[in-house]
RNA sequence: GUCCCCAUCGUCUAGCCUGGCCUAGGACAUUGCCCUUUCAAGGCAGUAACACGGGUUCAAAUCCCGUUGGGGACACCA
């Protein structure tokens, strides 16, 4: 049984999309799952496109959503040599061509073909020309199999047959000297001894092409695997104008990385009915043959109801880590530095079913920070009037006489005088929720004191008072 | 146009390979009810799908063929 070795290669030509990383994780949790390699490898072969800061957002999206690579990033700019040597292997071997054909002329043929319905392929008009002596400019082709079958056995879609008689000759190397994608794959796969090639849906067309190249240059073939693709909710490829597809567009709106993982696996890949996996559980459970064939639209909502779910149940520890660059970007640094780890943790508690992401957190959250309730005015022009001041006078009377917070004394203490008073509870709970938290919607009065403590709480309902008797 | 892939609730999917247990299950969304100091969360209930047409079979969501519909690929992009 030889290793799994499997790879992960984007283009660096943009964000990483959350497509690319549905392709990363599932071959992440292939090798994972079978003690193999995950290899990471940079495509940059279209210098026009590519960019560095392209490859350092890979390498970030990579990080936050905690797949890690055993080898790479490799650059396919730093392998040049490989690639022409073995193009010249296949020359040397009658197996590829130069071909002198302009770039423009070809566009125009290709057009002509297409006008007349015809394949838009190349004519093969260099093929039996004998170029010996190339011009600097003339590009190499791969002399394509033009009869036969290739039988692809893919490890989703099943057999897949493709007929060489509409096979082309492919350019492998560019009259700029640098090789085209198509010959640095199989290059590189080869070279890398990848065993399993699992890509989007949209490469599956590419099989064909990329497999008579390994059998021309004596490597062996690996397996393919094709993922379907992810569209948007009009079923059409998923892209911007559905919303956000990079994925560190998800980490900014306050998603969980654990929960985009969870979320991009179940898209196409499914356990029963289960829903919520742990990294480790994905590992254990993951399987080709439960990999959906067909393409699967983008569904927001779930997303944000797993990133709730998350929120929800994810050590609030580490909620509250993910959540403190977010409060320092709404301008609560020093707050933030005023108060400790396990404040903070306790504070996630509080809200945390509340919040669907962690924006939404930062707004739940921001009424606990400072001596001060920040005072919704409308809040308080409607609970706290002239006539509610004597009632919470009465409870602050009640509360003075504890020297300690105790959410259940408290909590009688309070209920003690509604039922004294003959009211009901929300009369007297609202205007407190208002003096405690400025606003008419918190989790649970009593969790709320015990966040704020005695002295912010008797504090907060002593202005609330005030204001009240101001009207 | 040519080639390839695909087809279960609005969406993600289970079931399909190895036909009967399917009166087609779960989840998101949605609707109603319950809980309730507000807002959530939670609980319960409801609406909602095998694209169509032929076969094969005692029996088809499941196997075969066709139609239709969707997607992808056809570059000196990847």
């Amino acid at each position: 049984m030889s290793e799994v070795r499997v790879r992960f290669a984007p283009s660096p030509t943009g964000f990483l999309h959350i497509g690319g990383v549905r392709t990363a994780l599932f071959n992440w949790l292939f090798a994972r799952q079978q003690q193999g390699t995950f290899i990471l490898r940079i495509e940059d072969t279209d210098q026009s496109r590519s960019t560095d800061e392209s490859i350092q957002a890979i390498i970030e999206g990579m990080k936050w959503v905690g797949l890690d690579w055993d080898e790479g990033p490799f650059r396919q700019t730093e392998r040049m040599e490989l690639y022409r040597s073995h193009a010249m292997k296949l020359l040397e071997a009658g197996q590829a061509y130069w071909c002198v054909c302009k770039a423009e002329e070809l566009e125009a043929r290709r057009k002509v073909a297409e006008a007349k319905g015809f394949s838009p392929r190349y004519d093969g008009r260099c093929r039996d020309a004998q170029v010996t002596n190339p011009p600097a400019d003339a590009a190499l082709r791969f002399k394509a199999p033009q009869e036969g079958l290739i039988v692809v056995d893919d490890l989703i879609k099943g057999t897949i047959t493709f007929d060489n008689s509409a096979a082309d000759d492919l350019i492998i190397l560019r009259s700029n000297g640098y090789p085209t994608y198509n010959f640095s794959v199989v290059v590189d796969d080869a070279l890398m001894r990848i065993t399993h090639v699992v890509r989007g849906d949209d490469h599956l067309t590419n099989t064909p092409r990329q497999i008579p190249i390994f059998e021309a240059l004596g490597f062996a073939v690996p397996r393919f695997g094709h993922l379907p693709m992810i569209l948007g909710s009009d079923k059409t490829r998923l892209s911007k104008r559905h919303g956000a597809t990079s994925i560190m567009a998800y980490k900014d709106m306050g998603y969980l990385p654990e929960a985009m993982v969870n979320y991009l696996v179940r898209l196409g890949w499914s356990h029963g009915d289960q829903e919520l996996f742990t990294r480790k559980e994905l590992i254990e459970k993951f399987s080709w043959n439960h990999v959906q064939t067909s393409a699967a639209v983008f569904n927001p909502d779930k997303l944000l109801w797993l990133n709730a779910e998350y929120i929800k149940t994810s050590p609030p520890s580490e909620v509250a880590k993910a959540l403190v660059p977010l409060l320092e970007q709404a301008g609560l640094k020093q707050e933030v530095a005023a108060v400790s780890d396990e404040w903070l943790a306790q504070l996630v508690v509080l809200v945390k079913e509340r919040a669907k992401t962690l924006v939404d957190m930062v707004e739940w959250v921001k009424p606990y920070f400072g001596q001060v309730a920040p005072l919704e005015e409308e809040a308080a022009k409607k609970f706290l009037t002239p006539a509610m001041a004597p009632l919470l006078q009465k409870l602050v009377t009640r509360f003075e006489a504890f020297p300690s917070f105790s959410k259940q004394t408290w909590e009688e203490s309070f209920k003690q005088l509604v039922g004294a008073e003959g009211i009901k509870m929300g009369a007297l709970a609202q205007p407190v929720r208002v003096a405690l938290t400025g606003r008419t919607a918190s989790p649970g009065l009593f969790e709320v004191m015990e966040v704020l403590g005695r002295d912010r709480t008797l504090f907060r309902l002593r202005t609330g008072i005030e204001r009240a008797s101001r009207g």
